[in-house]
RNA sequence: CGGGACGUGGCGCAGCUUGGUAGCGCGCAGCGUUCGGGACGCUGAGGUCGCGGGUUCAAAUCCCGCCGUCCCGACCA
C-alpha cells in the first residue's frame, strides 16, 4: 500500500471532544471516525487492526473445537419475551418495529437466536457437546457511551454459546474456553487479569472477567501488592484487624451532639477521627428491618448486601422507613435495636471498642459503646467497601485499587437460558433435559482500544506486531531526489515479497510531516530512506517500541527490518 | 436520568459581557522558494455562526424552547 493513496488523513491536533488516550490517537490516526455518539465509522487502517484481532480470535476458537456461523443481527422480540430480557433489557435494547407491527430488536448478545436452533438442529444428547460462535457488530443503547471505542453503542463481538449435556460437561466446555481467552489476550499482548468476577442477579453462576489493565478503565478492582490476591470491587473481602485483646472498656455514656446527624459533624464535634464512630446503616429486606455496622470512615458495600439476601430485594431505608419504625436518622445507634432488627457487622468491628455512635434520640450519641456489652451483633459478614490500602485477606499485604477494560466475559448459565425457551435434547434414558449452556464474549473493538491505552506514548500508538495495521513503514524521506525513490521502491518491494505487510510512505510531504505520521500511526518498524542516508550508503531504521534507532546498509535493508520487526512485542 | 461544560468553514479556536460588513491557526487548491522530526511567501476556494421561535431598524451576540457532543455520577459484556 502507498499512503499516497490511502484514505487516511491524520490529524495534527487533539480532537476537542475525544479524552481518552485511545479515543484521541484512534481518531488523530485516522482509525475511526464518529458517526453519533457511540457509534463509530471503521477507517480502512483501523479495520485492518480489527481484522488482524478477528484472525487470533478465530483461530483460537477453532482451536478450542468451536464453530463460526453467523446470526442475524435484526432478530423477532418473540423469544426475548419468552426469557424475560424484552423486558429486563430495559432501555439498553435498541427496539424496532417492522411493517407488520411486530416487534423486533437489534442483537445485543445472541442466547435467543441459537439456543432455538440448537435444540432444533441438535435435539439428542449424541449430538452434544457444540460450541457455536461468531463474530458480528453488537448493538447496545449504553446509558453513556464514553471514550470512543470503549464503550461504544455499537461495537464489534466474538459470541460463542456452548451446549452441553450436563453440568460435568459445561464445566469442561468452560475450562477449554477460559483457556482460549487466555491464549488470546496472551497473543495480543495484552497486560490482563483474570478475577472471578460478581455473579450478581443473574442466579449466582460462576463467571470469569477477562480484564485489560487501563488507566481510563471502567472496572476497579484490587490487587495486593504481593501478587497473591486479585479480586473485582464487588467481590473484594479485606483482612479484618485483629480482635483487641483486652479492650479498656469505657462506660456508655451519652453526649450531647445538636445538629450533628452525619459522622464528620459527629467526629468534628466530639473531635475525633471518624474511623472511631460507628455507622449504622438501615435496610428493609422483604418487610424486615437490617442494620449494617461499619466503622465511619467507610462504606457499605450494597451489592454485597444485596448478594447475601438474594434474591429478596434489599432496599436503603427512606425517610417513611425511619418515620415508621420510630429510629432517628443520623443519630440511629445499634444499642436501642430490638429484637426484631437483623444486626448484621463488618468483621472490621472486631478491631474496635469504645464507640461513638447514636444514642437513638435527637441530638445525642453515646460514647463508650462495646459489642457485647451494649449491643448485640447477630452476624459478621463482609459488607465494607473494600478501599486502598486494605490488607490482603491471604497474606496481610497492602491491596491497590486498579482499573481495567473488561475485554472478555465468559459465564456459566447452566439452564437460565434453555429453560424459559424449553430447548430440550431426548438424553440417553429418553427424558428431555434442558442443555446446560456456557456463554463466552470477547469485545473485539475493545481490545483494540485496549491496546491503544496500554501500548502508546506522547507521539502516537506503538501497536505490537500482531495487531499493527502494517509492520512496517518505508519512509521516502526525498520525494524528487531519484536514487532514494529507486532505493525506497526497491525495499518496499523486497519487504512485500517477502510477505511482511509494508506501506510506502511516498507521499510529497516534508520528512518531518512523515516522521511524525509514522509514529501517531504507530507502525512497529520505519524504515527512512533519504539523501542523507543514502550517502552513507545506509537506510535509517527506527524501532516503534523502543523509539531505538540504528542504521543499516541500503542493500540489507529489508533484512534489517525484518530483524527489528521480530524484536517487536 | 441528575450535575457540569460546549456547539462559529474539514480540524483546533477567537468574536458574544457592551447587538451594527464573520475572523485567526492548521488543513485544502494554485504558483514560487524550501526539503531528515509536523517549512515559508503570495494567491484562492470553503461558513444556513446546531435548529426553531421571540425581542429589535438590525441577532453569532439578548430571551425562550428544542437538538447534538463531551466530562462526572447512577447503570452496564
Amino acid at each position: 500500500m502507498r499512503l499516497s493513496v490511502l484514505f487516511a488523513r491524520t490529524l495534527r491536533e487533539d480532537p476537542a471532544d475525544a479524552d481518552a488516550p485511545s479515543h484521541r490517537l484512534l481518531l488523530r490516526g485516522a482509525f475511526i471516525r464518529r458517526l453519533m455518539a457511540g457509534v463509530y465509522t471503521t477507517m480502512p487502517l483501523g479495520l485492518r487492526v480489527v481484522r488482524k484481532i478477528e484472525r487470533i480470535v478465530r483461530e483460537e476458537m477453532d482451536a478450542a473445537g468451536a464453530q463460526e456461523l453467523r446470526m442475524p443481527i435484526a432478530i423477532p422480540a418473540e423469544p426475548w419475551k419468552q426469557t424475560g430480557r424484552w423486558g429486563a433489557y430495559g432501555d439498553e435494547l435498541f427496539r424496532l418495529r417492522d411493517r407488520h407491527g411486530r416487534d423486533l430488536l437489534l442483537g445485543p448478545t445472541q442466547e435467543e437466536v441459537v439456543t432455538p436452533l440448537v435444540a432444533n438442529e441438535f435435539p439428542s444428547y449424541r449430538d452434544l457437546p457444540v460450541n457455536l460462535y461468531q463474530v458480528e457488530w453488537k448493538y447496545r443503547d449504553e446509558l453513556r457511551p464514553r471514550y470512543g471505542l470503549l464503550r461504544g453503542r455499537e461495537f464489534l463481538m466474538k459470541d460463542a454459546y456452548s451446549f452441553d449435556r450436563d453440568e460435568d460437561g459445561l464445566r469442561r466446555s468452560y475450562d477449554v474456553m477460559y483457556r482460549a481467552y487466555e491464549r488470546v489476550f496472551d497473543r495480543c499482548r495484552l497486560d490482563y487479569v483474570v478475577v472471578e468476577a460478581d455473579p450478581g442477579t443473574i442466579g449466582g453462576s460462576i463467571n470469569h472477567e477477562f480484564m485489560a489493565i487501563a488507566d481510563v478503565g471502567e472496572d476497579v478492582f484490587v490487587r495486593c501488592v504481593n501478587g497473591d490476591y486479585l479480586a473485582d470491587t464487588e467481590a473484594a473481602t479485606p483482612r479484618p484487624p485483629d480482635a483487641l485483646e483486652e479492650p479498656d472498656l469505657e462506660p456508655l455514656a451519652e453526649v450531647a451532639t445538636p445538629g450533628a446527624a452525619t459522622i464528620d459533624a459527629v467526629a468534628r464535634q466530639l473531635a475525633i477521627d471518624p474511623s472511631r464512630t460507628l455507622k449504622c446503616m438501615l435496610f428493609e429486606v422483604a418487610g424486615d428491618a437490617v442494620a449494617v455496622l461499619v466503622p465511619g470512615d467507610r462504606e457499605v458495600n450494597e451489592r454485597k448486601l444485596g448478594r447475601l439476601y438474594f434474591p429478596e430485594v434489599v432496599r436503603r431505608f427512606e425517610d417513611e422507613d425511619f418515620a415508621a419504625r420510630g429510629f432517628v436518622k443520623g443519630f440511629v445507634g445499634p444499642q436501642g435495636l430490638g429484637d426484631d432488627v437483623t444486626i448484621l457487622a463488618d468483621p472490621i468491628v472486631r478491631g474496635g471498642a469504645n464507640w461513638v455512635t447514636g444514642a437513638n434520640a435527637v441530638d445525642v450519641h453515646v460514647r463508650g459503646a462495646n459489642a457485647g456489652r451494649d449491643f448485640r451483633v447477630d452476624r459478621y459478614e463482609d459488607l465494607v467497601e473494600i478501599r486502598e490500602g486494605d490488607a490482603c485477606p491471604k497474606d496481610g499485604g497492602e491491596l491497590r485499587l486498579e482499573r481495567s477494560i473488561v475485554v472478555g466475559h465468559i459465564f456459566q448459565l447452566g439452564t437460565s437460558y434453555s429453560e424459559p425457551l424449553q430447548a430440550r435434547f431426548a438424553d440417553e434414558d429418553g427424558t428431555e433435559r434442558a442443555y446446560q449452556m456456557g456463554c463466552y464474549g470477547i469485545g473485539i473493538t475493545r481490545i483494540m482500544a485496549a491496546a491503544a491505552e496500554q501500548c502508546h506514548d506522547d507521539a502516537g500508538l506503538m501497536w505490537p506486531r500482531v495487531m499493527a495495521p502494517y509492520e512496517v513503514v518505508v519512509i521516502l524521506a526525498n520525494h524528487d531526489d531519484a536514487d532514494v525513490v529507486r532505493e525506497a521502491e526497491r525495499i518496499y518491494a523486497e519487504l512485500a515479497e517477502r510477505g511482511i505487510e509494508v506501506v510506502l510512505d511516498d507521499r510529497e510531504d516534508r520528512a518531518g510531516v512523515k516522521f511524525a505520521d509514522a509514529d501517531l500511526v504507530g507502525y512497529p518498524v520505519q524504515v527512512v530512506v533519504g539523501r542523507k542516508g543514502l550517502a552513507a550508503g545506509n537506510a535509517d531504521l527506527k524501532l516503534r517500541a523502543t523509539n531505538d534507532r540504528s542504521s543499516a546498509p541500503i542493500g540489507s535493508a529489508a533484512d534489517a527490518a525484518v530483524d527489528l520487526l521480530a524484536r517487536t512485542p
